[in-house]
DNA sequence: CAGTCGCCCTGCTGGC
DNA sequence: TGCCAGCAGGGCGACT
């Protein structure tokens, strides 16, 4: 469930805690989560062992993780995946993936557990994973068609708008391609739907600039508002999100609330099925289409 | 090329 | 009580 602002939780910690420290080890538990990785879980343990962590980066709800050899472990939570720095002692979790061995680090000696830590991969479902990207410091290959987030300041709001108004699809399905714009998933679309009180089945191509404008706005409001809330879920050496960042339930307008008031107009928020998924809106502040595209 | 659909995974929940 | 269908869903391969 993690989108854009949970992810980006996971990177701070990761900058703060992983950054600046070598790889010792690599044990890969479960191969399923190095499936991207074509030359096989040792090649990765391999590869990765011995290596410095420069940097933590990000990119829409992919990480990674330059190393000092040019390339760059580069991963995705999926829907269950978590980064947990835990000391080594700490008895493995239950669905622990990959595990690695780190050493030294910006503590320098200073820290107490700096020679018995671990990064571990730890992931439930496994639609998240990990893989080298060769090369991939600066951004990997493997992600160079993903586009840039709404919080990036790099952001270029009138090529958004311009790519949206020439699609036909509906405007939800544009807000969760990834080319077009990064970060934005299931829950943080209908939210922003919601604001611009748009429906999502509304063709691109038929929106108005201001629609699109609205819904750009709408996507930031809700970014904002959950990172400005998952940024206090961490801070000491527990690197953690699970889909829960505080913003889930309090705050959510129409996502998961089916039958519930719009707290807008009143009118009990309707759930539709949506390309094997649900949607959620309310009938009255975001009315169909008036005539489905075909 | 744009658009659409189905699959990958595990675990929890609800209905019978 | 036990079993199974349904659901959660990001991203990508395959197809039209």
């Amino acid at each position: 469930m993690p989108e854009l602002p949970e992810v980006e939780v996971v990177r701070a910690g990761l900058e703060a805690h992983v950054v600046g420290r070598t790889i010792t080890s690599a044990e890969v538990l479960h191969p399923r989560p190095l499936r991207r990785h074509l030359a096989g879980p040792d090649d990765f343990a391999a590869s990765v062992t011995g290596r410095t962590v420069l940097s933590a980066r990000r990119r829409g709800k992919y990480l990674w993780l330059p190393l000092d050899s040019g390339d760059a472990i580069l991963g995705h939570l999926g829907m269950s995946g978590q980064m947990l720095v835990q000391p080594a002692s700490a008895p493995p979790e239950r669905h622990l993936r990959v595990r690695f061995g780190l050493s030294g680090g910006p503590d320098g000696a200073h820290g107490p557990d700096s020679a018995g830590l671990e990064l571990r991969f730890v992931d439930q479902r496994m639609f998240g994973g990990l893989a080298l990207s060769s090369g991939g410091a600066e951004l990997p290959p493997e992600i160079a068609h993903i586009a840039r987030d709404p919080m990036d300041a790099e952001f270029d709001d009138d090529e958004f708008v311009m790519r949206v108004r020439r699609r036909s699809s509906g405007v939800k399905r544009l807000l969760l391609d990834q080319t077009l714009v990064s970060g934005v998933g299931n829950i943080y679309a209908d939210e922003a739907l919601w604001l611009a009180q748009l429906h999502g089945d509304r063709p691109g191509n038929k929106l108005r600039r201001a629609d699109v404008v609205a819904l750009l706005a709408g996507v930031r409001t809700v970014m904002a508002a959950a990172l400005a809330q998952g940024g206090t879920s961490f801070d000491a050496l527990y690197v953690n999100v699970n889909g829960q960042s505080g913003y889930f339930d309090r705050s959510l307008e129409v996502y998961g609330r089916e039958g519930e008031a719009c707290s807008r107009c009143g009118s009990p928020v309707v759930r539709v099925s949506f390309m094997n998924r649900s949607s959620y809106f309310c009938p009255r502040c975001q009315p169909r289409p008036r005539r489905r595209s075909s």
